[in-house]
DNA sequence: CCTTTGCGTTAGAGCGCTCCAATAGTTACG
DNA sequence: CGTAACTATTGGAGCGCTCTAACGCAAAGG
């Protein structure tokens, strides 16, 4: 069971446990022929470098934490590829944790990537509190992507959710459109600012806002969506908190014998793949996750030296 | 910089670092003065037991690896959720690491978590070539989820691909239909168990099949579904390989006119949250993904033992 | 009163690695 | 030919923790 050790490399290639070292971190200064004899021993034996005990002597992990808030939500994917392209052009690990839209759950996380030594946190769309997420930036550099918040200390990555907003009820209102509503994020941490950019809007163009409580999940539309229809203060479009929520949206209005668009518009907010699926009753608001991304991870970096 | 270690701690709440030890470690026979005193201690320099150190003195890390093919495949997030759940229950740490679709990205995936000395790894969906897998499980026990083969010594977790795709197949029969097409999952490891039930359930109802080259992401159903339609023959079912793709084949079939399920129906595989937006128009196949998260978690334990 | 028992506590070795300082082995140079 | 200047290699300390064996000390027993 026990595997190969640096120990057990040297002895069989016939030099020193430092000069193993060595080789496996491929240093110019070995010659040749010992280099060639360590990596047959290592290749033979199987040997694997313990990454604990290198984290430990060198002082440092190479090893990002990210924490998502949830795996399922298909905005969240591609901030994380954007994340590991460029953490791997800097030749580091990142560790996912999922958060699975729970604060508490999200807190051990953070416990969990911060033992784990992470030389840095990416909070990807965080249910943690303001507090919460300052605290873990004492520790630890921390870069927050796709929050509404901002706090010194604490880099954030995030479109501005007025332009967003402002782009989709501008967009609508061109349509015609001037009872809109909008279901929002509930406790998602984005929520607020897209609210109150709606409000802006809204007012901005005389018209009456009206807020319903959404969520941000596709299961979180069919409470207030169903109220809604049932309210007979049915309007002539929703504009919903993300893609996941317009989705939920969508199947609530269909399943009342309700038409999209004809009856009611929908747009969403993310752009992501489920908006391009139901391309024809589904508008949304773009969002360049896989820059959102990178970008966290440069503003990181700077940040660690 | 430096953080506090148990040196530290010991020192300021005058005690050994062995008692440091089994305070953290809720040892029982601490007595509760000191042990106060070294919670307090430890509180108040915001200590934080480093996992590396402990996971070597160890020589355990009670941590699992899991591979995911495709964060962005919501079929998978599920299967995530399902692990963690009984791996928290058992007091291990998932670490996730991103496949990304590609098979390269997977293999030096594999090899970060057996460098990160991980007690078991779950693959979910791997693109990875038998051998590789093989290889892994010699080296540390290893299941795979969601996978059409099956290997002595590697466990694997899967719904029976020949019932369920005989269960879609029937489905379309018993409504009518008998120009079926499959669109297959291209190099997915389940697209060939899969495309064979098709085959067999169609024969066997006396069925010509007709299987086009497909993928498992929604943006593999553009070329062969768009082809199928220029072609001119176009079945009056497709049969898709997964929702994803699934998906992709309604947003064709949709742009270039065609109404589902008027014109033609689409059934996809594994009954993500997708079927359930998109629900008057796909059907889909069920799968118990976090069931089959939970199983996996079980039966490496058991392996472990 | 001394020995035994048992509990709470501690010293110290060791986990697998890195890295510095020291060493051996070569070549160059005055 | 002796010494300096490299180069390739090695020994050993140390990273932060756990764990075993030993220890001190109090209460119990003879």
């Amino acid at each position: 069971m026990s595997r190969p050790t640096m120990e057990t490399v040297a002895e069989r290639a016939g030099v020193s446990r430092a000069l193993v070292s060595l080789v496996m971190n491929n240093s110019p200064k070995v010659s040749d022929t010992k280099r060639q004899a360590v990596l047959e021993a290592a290749a033979e034996l199987g040997y694997r470098p313990n990454l604990h005990a290198r984290s430990l002597a060198q002082q440092r992990t190479k090893t990002l934490g990210m924490i998502i808030n949830d795996i399922h939500n298909p905005f969240f994917a591609e901030v994380v590829y954007g994340v590991e392209a460029a953490a791997e052009a800097h030749g580091l690990e990142v560790l996912i944790l999922n958060g699975g839209r729970d604060a508490e759950r999200e807190r051990r996380a953070v416990e969990t990537h911060l033992q784990f030594q992470v030389e840095a946190l990416v909070l990807v769309g965080p249910k943690l509190s303001d507090e919460d997420i300052l605290r873990a930036s004492y520790v630890v550099p921390t870069v927050v992507v796709g929050a509404g918040r901002t706090h010194p200390g604490v880099d954030t990555v995030t479109t501005d959710d007025h332009v967003g907003t402002a782009l989709a009820i501008d967009h609508l209102i061109a349509l015609g459109h001037r009872d809109i509503v909008h279901l929002d994020g509930g406790s998602n941490i984005s929520s607020r600012p897209r609210s109150r950019g709606y409000e802006k809007a809204m007012r901005s163009a005389g018209l009456e806002p009206r807020i319903l409580h959404g969520g941000d999940d596709e299961l979180d539309a069919a409470a207030p969506v169903g109220a809604l229809i049932e309210s007979d203060t049915l309007p002539t479009a929703l504009f919903t908190f993300n893609d996941l929520l317009a989705a939920g949206t969508l199947s609530t209005l269909e399943s009342a014998g309700l038409r999209v668009p004809d009856d009611v518009s929908v747009v969403g907010y993310d752009n992501t793949f489920i908006a391009a699926l139901t391309h024809i009753s589904l508008t949304t608001v773009n969002q360049p996750r896989h820059q959102m991304g990178e970008l966290a991870i440069r503003t990181i970096l700077e940040r660690i030296e």
